[in-house]
DNA sequence: GCGGTATGCCTAA
DNA sequence: TAGGCCTACCGCG
């Protein structure tokens, strides 16, 4: 589940469950620094929930901020209080007044000084999904890159929050072959990669669940898409558009998924690096 | 129960 | 480029 809408959903979610209270922080599994957080203390009182691409921040009282990365693996699980016991590999427990947040699996969970925060800011490039965003840094990189498109949209530097499956199905919509190097895409096509990018994000952080299929205008009611036909190519064996047989192949260590015949490969001006 | 796979990303070589 | 991290699920038998 956890791409950028993933990250962004839970965000809200917390801040909305937990913040303003003092938390009981534990760690189960024993992994998570709980006294780097609490110091002697008991209690913490969380701020806010910040989400920068696929990166968490739980702001809390007295300048500390615990730092969250999912990774592959990494999932939340909510459970209304009181909570059931955890699991043993659960890493960290936020345990609010009515609701208990549970992390299992993640990348990173620790506690972070503003510098260590900052220098993780320092190394993400613009993030679709929050409105403070500046897309020009991205339409900048592509048109002076030779990179692969598919590689680029993975490249966390270069646009935030972006996974293997909405680097799929984003390239499907524009009808580009992953492999099309970045600077053979005009400035327009740039320019509505990121608008896309922005609906479809937002479209999956309010369902859940990433959605490329039906539209994505968030303003109208729809039916709920059923499983099997949320999705163009990524994780299939046919193309939804066309029937075609869809082609796998590995890109920057991930499959990328591809149909040959809505997504046929563009040469650039200059060769292929 | 076992093996393969996964929506991520870091490091060593 | 390969391997490691680390958890859950699914198909298979």
């Amino acid at each position: 589940m956890p791409e950028g809408h993933t990250i962004h959903r839970a965000a809200r979610d917390h801040e909305r469950a937990l913040a303003g209270q003092a938390l009981v922080v534990t760690s189960p599994q024993g992994r998570f620094d709980v006294e780097a957080l609490l110091g002697s203390g008991e209690r913490v009182t969380l701020k806010r929930v910040e989400a920068w691409g696929k990166h968490l921040f739980y702001v809390f009282a007295r300048g500390r901020t615990v730092h969250v990365h999912l990774g592959l693996f990494g999932r939340f699980h909510r459970r209304a209080n009181p909570p059931p016991p955890p699991r043993e590999s659960t890493r960290m427990r936020l345990e609010g007044e009515k609701v208990t947040i549970d992390l299992v699996g993640p990348t990173a969970c620790e506690v972070v000084s503003a510098k260590k925060k900052a220098e993780i800011l320092a190394r993400i490039g613009p993030d679709p999904l929050r409105d403070d965003a500046s897309p020009a840094p991205f339409y900048e990189y592509l048109a002076r890159s030779k990179t692969p498109i598919g590689a680029v949209l993975l490249d966390q530097s270069v646009i935030a929050g972006v996974g293997n499956v909405y680097r799929a199905e984003v390239l499907h919509l524009l009808k580009l072959h992953p492999s099309t190097a970045a600077n053979a895409l005009s400035r327009a096509e740039a320019k509505a990669m990121w608008t896309l990018l922005v609906g479809l994000l937002r479209r999956g952080v309010e369902e859940k669940r990433i959605v490329t299929t039906h539209g994505i205008a968030l303003e109208v009611p729809r039916k709920r898409v059923p499983r099997g036909e949320s999705l163009h190519v990524y994780g299939r064996t046919s193309c939804r558009s066309c029937g075609g047989d869809v082609q796998r192949f590995a890109q920057r260590a991930r499959t990328a998924h591809v149909c040959p015949t809505c997504q046929p490969y563009r040469h650039a001006e200059s060769p292929r690096a």
